[in-house]
DNA sequence: GCAAAAGTGTTATTACTACACCCATGC
DNA sequence: GCATGGGTGTAGTAATAACACTTTTGC
């Protein structure tokens, strides 16, 4: 055991799942492990829970301690629990997941660490442990959780574009939407707003830019709405 | 600490919020607890995880101990981290929920219990810890799971009628669903099938039994079809 | 002026909601 | 024969899916 050992659950661990959504693509932030077990592999960040600590600031603290990245929204995945999933001694995971902008979000390797770095998901490196089957449960409910609520929202910057919410919708989904169709669903739900501004990073014709209610927005997550895409 | 916690992981429990469905009512199965602490008290079965074990068969085992309900399906309900949540020492605990016909599983208190008995949802007694939030979220799960899938239907025995099944639902989620609509959606799903037979239970009129398609079941399961009623 | 991305409406189909009466049987 | 619960159909409304052209601007 190594020097952060003491004071926590020695059984008891967390894994992160952090997507990020840059270039119309979706990722996921990995470290590369500089202690054993599985030293010098790319893997999610995690790490043990402390006796006196809850689990969500847990992560929040293991998630800053080995990446840099710090007070994202963190959503509970799921429980990871077979029997030799870590080599060394009994230790049962939980995941977590959580979505963010990355460029929002530098990255500072830390404890443990020897590099934190965004990977595209279609280009993942062999995962340790368990990592890959707790990253396909998280891609799993992000994409359950994207059609029921519009959590998609808390990917993009305050002030996004329609087209580049279509896009994180079809990069989440591994779909194509149909823009017409996608815009009027949207607007229905009467939760986002148009601005008088236009996007300064316009390539050839400038889109509108859209900032989301943020009051209709809690409510409707808190009724749970349907929202089919 | 009492005798059974050798082999287990002392800053592991699992509580489990069983269902069942009886009288067009939902109750819950809780057990009187023969041990400190709140030695007296009704509370969820529970109980704390072996080193060697995963956290459904660890479910399963506490389960047949305290209640005597064995081998039904279980599902995580989350996890329930509270620093003082159990009062002796750190505990975090996993929750587990279940759905089943109360009539198919005799009740026999065991370990560490002095009763165990079925409660009707409207007529529940002060709980320890924090079983009260543990209950009312396994609900919530049940709410939302039974309106995304047809799970409804663990609850019911092979050959079961449609207004018992709507009675199921209605109580589930606590309203009154019209009769015609819900046939046909349920219909619809080419889920179930209709029977030759006649309920012989009836007490008026004899209802058509139906049982339903295991193959289409599973398949919708994959899916995860929506299934809004 | 043309390539590239933004924007916009209509129609056919399908699902949803609301609603009222007859049927079979036990007593 | 009547009370009890089982069973059936329709019409108006709302959501969905499919589909093609015009607009703006950088080059």
């Amino acid at each position: 055991m190594s020097h952060v050992m003491k004071d926590v659950i020695t059984n008891l661990s967390i894994d992160c799942v952090v997507f990020g959504f840059e270039r119309s693509r979706l990722e996921v932030l990995l470290i590369q492990r500089a202690v054993s077990p599985c030293k010098g592999m790319w893997a999610l960040p995690g790490g043990f829970v402390k006796h006196e600590e809850r689990m969500v600031p847990a992560a929040d603290r293991i998630l800053k301690a080995t990446t840099g990245v710090e007070g994202i929204y963190l959503e509970e995945v799921g429980i990871f629990d077979e029997l030799d999933r870590y080599p060394t001694w009994r230790v049962i995971s939980v995941g977590f997941f959580a979505l963010v902008s990355p460029e929002n979000y530098p990255l500072a390797p830390g404890i443990d660490t020897s590099a934190a770095k965004w990977f595209d998901l279609s280009e993942l490196p062999e995962l340790p442990f368990d990592h890959r089957q707790i990253l396909d449960v998280a891609l799993g409910k992000l994409r359950k959780r994207v059609r029921e609520r519009p959590i998609g929202f808390e990917l993009l910057p305050e002030k996004f574009t329609l087209p580049r919410l279509q896009a994180l919708y079809e990069a989440i989904l591994g779909t194509s939407l149909d823009k017409r169709n996608f815009r009027k669903k949207i607007m229905r739900m009467g939760m986002i707003e148009q601005l008088k501004e236009l996007d300064p990073d316009r390539t050839r014709r400038a889109a509108v830019l859209y900032r989301f209610d943020s009051e209709a927005y809690g409510r409707l997550k808190e009724e749970g709405i349907l929202f089919q895409v």
